[in-house]
DNA sequence: AGCACGCCGACT
DNA sequence: GTCGGCGTGCTC
């Protein structure tokens, strides 16, 4: 007797073929059970999902179905509430549920035989038993403020936002919640998730210091996409075999099997990476929280500038929230003073000035003290153009609708979209005028400006003394360019510690995480864009940045009195930056919620963006015209969706800001409803509509397209 | 997505 | 006469 499964294998997203299939097996296997199967002409990772309905009821051809040809012994099946996660996220960010659930497998598992497992898993050498006896390293005493904050987030059962000020010691607050939690149970776990790669490092650092004298080395393991496939195929069966207590990790660790999850920490909440860019273009944070409430797990967000989606459900209960806000204001061990921020009014200073004199003057004085500054630009590169002054010539990419950076070093232009890279002409290339002059500025010549503008500052002989000692100021500059080799951030952040550096200079890569304890000024040149940018959520990111900014000042106790926040702005009056002044994110908040209300933008919509991609602007346009006019014309009549149609809008389809990318044109569209469940059930059935829009003449030339649920860029 | 089959140009 | 270009089509 043959038992009929249903298997998911990864299928795209768009093939005609779906992603769940059916398949034969002489036993009856659990579901989440990983097994190989052969499709088509090749074999390959599946996972059985269910009893097979669809066979049952004759839906697929008997003849057609094959047996299943391997279970991977020795990897437990994946528990119900994985696979109920995975459900979920393939639903709701309209991806087939067999490509979301392989991608979320370590990738070498997808490669590797029944018996290449088995083998792998007889080499992991058993794990040594942890000593419960040992005492945990010792723990800081919190201050009142993160203990209080500690009771709250286990006495709250919902998630909880700490909302904590640069400094204010979030981190330990996760320790400890972490270290009550490990010690109510055995099997108990905990997921903490950071933006980036590069905190990953630090935060496995200070948690396996704490915990594995107590818990042993193997208790701590980290999740990303930096590590080599063995490495991540380790680290996620000891997640999910248990022997892992603390996972630590990127935004793909948030789909981490661990079957004793009991806590999911997400700092720094509000930061974009938490998105996804391909693929399901899913949103680590917002997965958490649902993960928290299927698996009766504690979700903690954290920040200092807390999402305005997150911040506006930590409303009070009254008014709906429903996530326990907590606040901690204070510096731990340190000046309670914050930075002062000090706006420069640039319409009183010399035309084109990059650097207004008074913050030039402050710089100087601080490297007279021995102290360090920071200034911050968000453009690397040289000039953003290249310009002839005769013909109007511009350093146009010709692959793209963007211009090429002059990157002065090696003498190139580089297109920072497609990465198209060329050396910098003689002359003009349109009329050989050989006189073509840099427009604009990023952070190379920012820091060659700043060497001039410092070239008769002195270095004091030391710390203590201000007596210069003949050597010149030290400018470092820290951005992509400069960190491309492995290694190379890590060394440049030393040289900025050990003091060898006066000024560093850099984008907002310098502002995140990173302590510098004798930074006493940050500075922004020129942040005003983002209050003029198209892009509702640029003000929040811009606040949220610059706020970080401040943060990196004045750590040091003994200097952080004079520590100073400079923004040199057109605009001093624009409330953006009054809140900024006073250090106040509530006050900005609540400013831009009210405009969000009022305009009826997240969070108080939900939106989806459809992208096309297709060699011609016309036909990306066309194909998402099409899908558009289908939902108004066709899908309001199907039967029981006018309702749901009616409660959406679809806009026109717009070219996206960058039009060409690699000689591929790019529009997109956005789906806008009040209610975000009447979106999705709108997307889930235009879905198809899309899908025939792509086979109709419409859609021929079009090469990619994609749904993005909430997207964090329009 | 893989990996086929399938029909037209330059090589031993 | 074959090796090989990538165009379309299928996979429980």
């Amino acid at each position: 007797m043959m038992h009929w499964l249903c298997v998911l294998v990864q299928t795209p997203a768009h093939a005609s073929l779906g992603s769940v299939l059916s398949y034969q097996y002489p036993t009856l296997l659990a579901p989440g059970t990983l097994v190989r199967v052969p499709l088509g002409k090749r074999e390959t990772l599946g996972v059985v999902w269910d009893a097979d309905a669809a066979g049952a009821t004759g839906e697929v051809d008997p003849g057609k179905v094959k047996q299943i040809a391997s279970v991977l012994e020795g990897i437990a099946p994946l528990s119900a509430h994985w696979q109920q996660l995975l459900g979920f996220a393939a639903q709701y960010y309209q991806r087939s549920v067999g490509e979301v659930t392989l991608a979320a497998l370590p990738p070498q598992l997808r490669e590797m035989s029944a018996v290449q497992v088995q083998r792998r898993l007889k080499r992991t050498a058993p794990t040594p038993p942890p000593d419960g006896e040992t005492a945990l390293a010792n723990a800081p005493t919190l201050t009142a403020e993160q203990a209080q904050a500690l009771d709250q987030i286990q006495a709250h059962a919902g998630p909880c936002l700490l909302f904590g000020a640069t400094g204010s010691g979030k981190t330990e607050v996760y320790l400890q919640c972490v270290q009550t939690l490990l010690e109510r149970g055995p099997h108990a776990q905990a997921l903490v998730m950071v933006p980036e790669i590069n905190l990953t490092p630090q935060l496995e650092q200070r948690f396996r210091e704490r915990f594995a004298p107590r818990y042993g080395a193997a208790s701590v393991v980290s999740l990303h996409s930096g590590m080599t496939n063995p490495q991540r195929l380790k680290n996620w069966l000891a997640a999910h075999h248990g022997t892992a207590r603390i996972v630590l990790g990127t935004r793909m660790a948030v789909f981490a099997s661990m079957p004793g999850l009991q806590l999911i920490v997400v700092d720094e909440e509000h930061d974009p990476s938490y998105k996804s860019g391909e693929g399901a273009r899913y949103s680590a944070r917002d997965l958490a929280v649902y993960r928290g409430r299927l698996e009766n797990a504690k979700v903690v967000l954290g920040s200092a500038t807390p999402s305005l989606e997150s911040w506006h459900h930590s409303r009070p209960v009254e008014e709906g929230g429903r996530y326990l806000r907590l606040h901690m204001p204070g510096r731990v061990g340190q000046t309670d003073k914050l930075p002062l921020v000090r706006r420069v009014d640039m319409n009183h200073q010399p035309r084109n000035a990059v650097f207004s004199i008074p913050l030039l003057e402050a710089i100087r004085e601080r490297i007279a003290r021995g102290e360090q500054c920071m200034v911050f630009l968000n453009r690397r590169g040289y000039a953003t153009v290249l310009h002839c002054g005769d013909c109007g010539w511009k350093s146009e990419c010709p692959h793209c609708s963007a211009f090429r950076v002059f990157h002065k070093i090696d003498r190139t232009l580089r297109c920072h979209h497609c990465g198209f890279t060329e050396r910098v002409p003689r002359a003009c290339p349109a009329c050989g005028n050989p006189d073509i002059a840099p427009l604009g500025r990023g952070t190379e010549r920012l820091e060659e400006h700043l060497a001039e503008l410092l070239s008769d500052v002195r270095r004091p002989n030391s710390i203590t003394t201000e007596c210069p000692n003949g050597e010149p100021v030290r400018i470092a500059r820290i951005d992509a360019d400069t960190t491309r080799l492995k290694g190379t951030l890590e060394s440049q952040l030393a040289a900025v510690h050990s003091g060898d550096v006066d000024v560093l200079v850099g984008t907002q890569m310098i502002a995140k995480g990173h302590d510098f304890r004798r930074i006493t000024l940050v500075a922004a040149v020129n942040p005003d864009g983002a209050l003029f940018s198209s892009d509702f959520r640029a003000p929040e990111r811009l606040f949220g940045l610059l706020l970080q900014a401040a943060g990196r000042a004045g750590r040091d106790a003994s200097l952080g009195d004079n520590a100073e926040m400079w923004v040199q702005t057109f605009q001093p009056a624009h409330p953006l930056y009054a809140a900024l002044k006073g250090h106040d994110y509530p006050t900005f908040a609540q400013q831009q919620l009210q405009e969000r209300a009022q305009a009826s933008l997240p969070p108080f919509s939900a939106q989806a963006l459809v992208r096309a991609e297709a060699k011609t602007q016309e036909i990306a346009h066309g194909f998402l015209e099409a899908a558009r006019n289908a939902a108004a014309s066709e899908m309001a009549h199907w039967d029981g969706w006018a309702d749901i149609v009616a409660q959406v809008t679809v806009y026109p389809p717009i070219p996206m800001g960058i039009q060409r990318i690699a000689n591929i044109e790019r529009a997109q569209m956005l789906v806008e409803s009040a209610s975000r469940n009447a979106l999705q059930q709108f997307l889930s059935g235009w879905q198809s509509v899309l899908h025939t829009a792509r086979q109709s003449p419409a859609g021929k030339g079009v090469i990619r397209w994609a749904v993005d649920v909430d997207p964090l860029a329009i």
